[in-house]
Order: structure tokens, then C-alpha cells, then sequence
DNA sequence: TCGGACATAGCATCTTTATGCTATTGTGAG
DNA sequence: CTCACAATAGCATAAAGATGCTATGTCCGA
């Protein structure tokens, strides 16, 4: 039997997910709170939730705390966070800090019980909404300003994928000169003068 | 009328595709092509589709190079990708050129059609799998597993900051034929051979 | 049509990196 | 007490990278 636990100040909300959830044949709903702390103060070895409900906004310390100290005191325990806010700073502080999955409040009932299930699977339940944030956050837009031309981005490109001079020059079908040439004006450009700075300035998407 | 674009080189699951999201009244299958190629070869401003399903592992051009292209002439169509591939490489290649969700070719039909509707609304569809990934991105993996000792992750912080052998044997105060011999064990553990790729494998997170 | 950016290419030179060896010392597990 | 392994250090050599110059051709905007 799957052990659940639910962290969570609205009491209408967490009346609801203890009842709807503990419903459910397959789970076992061993602590319902409204607090970190009091989550911390009832729970044993034996009640020791698999899968934590948490919210974010809760009476004295804030869900992403609690976090922090729930995946130390234990690491196996996965999080869910169940939250209103959809700040792209509370987001990624949540996941950061490892949390499994995101919900917003507005999640109904049956796609939060099938969040657990996700999670038991090796999952991570999210919210579009959330997972909007995560994209963005991969895909910035500000690629408009680069200083590089199309070329040498190409060059970048073969660069960060380790490649060397020569096998950029084959790829691209071009001499090794000219490779270096592009280099030069790259590093010029970027105002660096090593590979290593540019691969780094790359996977941080200053480029 | 939302017009949808399919580009899928499995013939079953196109077609299906096809049936069944046209079959909405909703939409409208205005492209529905097996390669990328063919797409950018019949597309006109008429048919352009706002929201586009491609595959990956598609034949010709990948799904991943399509999807640059197309977010390059099409900059606000949403492109969802449909793949087997939960490999995190490929995924975080999708995001971060443009992808606006994610969703695994196990997914259901209609699951299918709910993210459609969701990228409408402005959020992004991902399966509960690739979601895993992109938090296991964010959450400083429990890497007790890492084969480099200390001393070699320093000399491997020193790398990724751009630092040459002699500045990190100067940095660390040892000679430059140590930051050698650590570098020819970082490289033996890593299984690499060049500053390039120990740098990429470390802002992946692989170290 | 002139200057500038881009892409191409070559040559020369010096530095850095990659990798082949060996060797000493300290430390912790068995 | 060995044995393994981390950390230190040296020597040697080949490959790759960084950087100094020059030069041709295109295309675009002033």
C-alpha cells in the first residue's frame, strides 16, 4: 500500500484530497497537515509517506523550505509541489530543490490522483502551465542580438560538440585555414581567446 | 479554424493522426507530410498550420533540424515534437530550439488532442516521462556516483572557467605535469579525450 | 562605387594540449 | 603488512590550437 502524505493549509482542499485520495484502494493517506513543521513533528519510520502533496504557500515555513529539509531527512520521499503560483522564481526553486512534479491549485481532483500514479512510475506530473516556464526557459528568446553570423555559428556549434578545427573544417567542407580564419573572428567577436571560454559562454546562452 | 500540421513518417500512426484530430471540428489537417523536406515544399500562407506534430526520427532531415528551420520561418507556429526518444540529449535539444512540448509516441490519442488544446492555451504539453528528465536537469542529482575524486573535480573546475594547465597548476599550487597526470586520469574515468568534451559533459550535469 | 561585413584560403610561428612512459609518498581497506 | 588508489612530479613527443600576417570574391548599403 502506497503511502501518502498532504501538506497543506486550505482545509477545504486537504479534506478533499484525504478523502478522495484515501479512497482510492491503493493508497494510504498516513499524515494530513497544514504545516511543515507539524509534518515533522508526527512523522516515524512508520508513517513515513512514499509520495508528499505539498503546498507552497503554508503558515510558517514556506512549502520550498519544507522541501529542503523533507529530500534531506529523506532523500527517497518524492514531492509534489501543489501550489497557485505560477512565478517562474517559485518554479524553479521548487524543482531545484527536488520536487518531483508541479501542480497548480487548479488541477482537478482525478488528474491529481493520477499525478501519483505518474510519480510511481518514475514520472513527473506538471501543469502546461508550468511547463510553459520550463521551455521558456530553455528557449530564449534573445538570440536576436548574437554578433556571430550564420557561419560561425556553425563553427560554435562544432565546438561545443568537441569537435576539433579538422573535423569542423570536414564537415562544414571548408580548409582548416579558414576554420581558424572563423575562429579568430569568433574569439574577436566574443572577445575571448580559448575554446573552453566559448564552449562555456554557449551552454550558458550567451550566445 | 485551427490548422494543425502532421509530420510523421510512420504511416499508421499519421494516418490515425490525421483521422482523428480531423475528425474535431475543431481543426482543420491543413499539412499532414512524412518528412520535413516535403512540408517546407508545400507549405504556402494559406495552409501554414499554427500548431505542427512532428516525429524525430524522421527520414532526410531530423525532426530536431526541422524544427529549427521551421521555428526560423514560421517563428509563431508551435511545434510539439511526437518521439520514442526520452534520451535526455534529444530532449533538451528540442526544447531549447523552439520545441513547445514534448510528448512520447505512447501517448494516447486523445491525450493527443488535450495537448493541442493546451498549446492553445498557452501552455506546454510534456509526458510525465520527459518531464522527469528536464527536473532531473535541475535537481543536483544525488552523484555520490561520480568516479573523479576531489582533486580531480577541482582541476575539472578549472577547465569549465576556461583556465589553461599551467593557470590551474598555478591556481592550486601544484606543478604543471600533476594538472597533467590529473587530467590523463579525469580523462581515462571520463572516457574522453579533449577539454572540450569534459567541459560539455560538466554543464550537462554529467559530472 | 566605395567601404564593410562575410566567407573563403594560405603560410608561419609559438603555445597549449594530449598522451606515452616512470616514480615517490601518504592513506585507508582488507 | 600488502594492495589499491589518490596526489604529487618529471621527461618526451606529437597533435591541436591560437594568432600574426596576407589575399580573393561576393553582396549590401551609403
Amino acid at each position: 500500500m502506497l503511502k501518502l502524505g498532504i501538506i497543506e493549509d486550505d482545509l477545504e482542499l486537504k479534506e478533499l484530497l484525504e478523502m478522495y485520495l484515501g479512497m482510492q484502494n491503493e493508497y494510504e493517506c498516513t499524515i494530513s497537515v497544514d504545516s511543515v513543521e507539524k509534518f515533522l513533528k508526527i512523522v516515524t519510520n512508520e508513517n513515513k509517506p512514499d509520495i508528499i502533496l505539498s503546498d507552497i504557500g503554508l503558515p510558517g515555513m514556506s512549502g520550498i523550505e519544507g522541501l529542503k529539509i523533507l529530500k534531506e531527512k529523506f532523500p527517497d520521499t518524492e514531492v509534489v509541489m501543489l501550489s497557485v503560483h505560477d512565478d517562474s522564481q517559485i518554479v524553479f526553486d521548487a524543482l531545484c530543490n527536488g520536487a518531483s512534479g508541479y501542480l497548480l491549485k487548479n488541477t482537478p481532483i482525478e488528474k491529481i490522483k493520477e499525478s501519483i500514479d505518474i510519480v510511481q512510475r518514475g514520472g513527473s506530473p506538471m501543469s502546461p502551465n508550468i511547463a510553459r516556464r520550463v521551455i521558456d526557459f530553455f528557449n530564449p528568446r534573445k538570440k536576436l542580438d548574437s554578433p556571430l553570423s550564420p557561419r560561425e555559428k556553425e563553427i560554435v556549434e562544432g565546438l561545443v560538440d568537441g569537435l576539433s578545427y579538422k573535423m569542423i573544417a570536414d564537415k562544414l567542407s571548408i580548409s582548416l585555414d579558414t576554420v581558424r580564419q572563423h575562429i579568430r573572428n569568433i574569439y574577436r567577436k566574443l572577445n575571448v581567446n580559448s575554446k573552453a571560454e566559448v564552449i562555456a559562454k554557449s551552454y550558458r546562452g550567451e550566445i
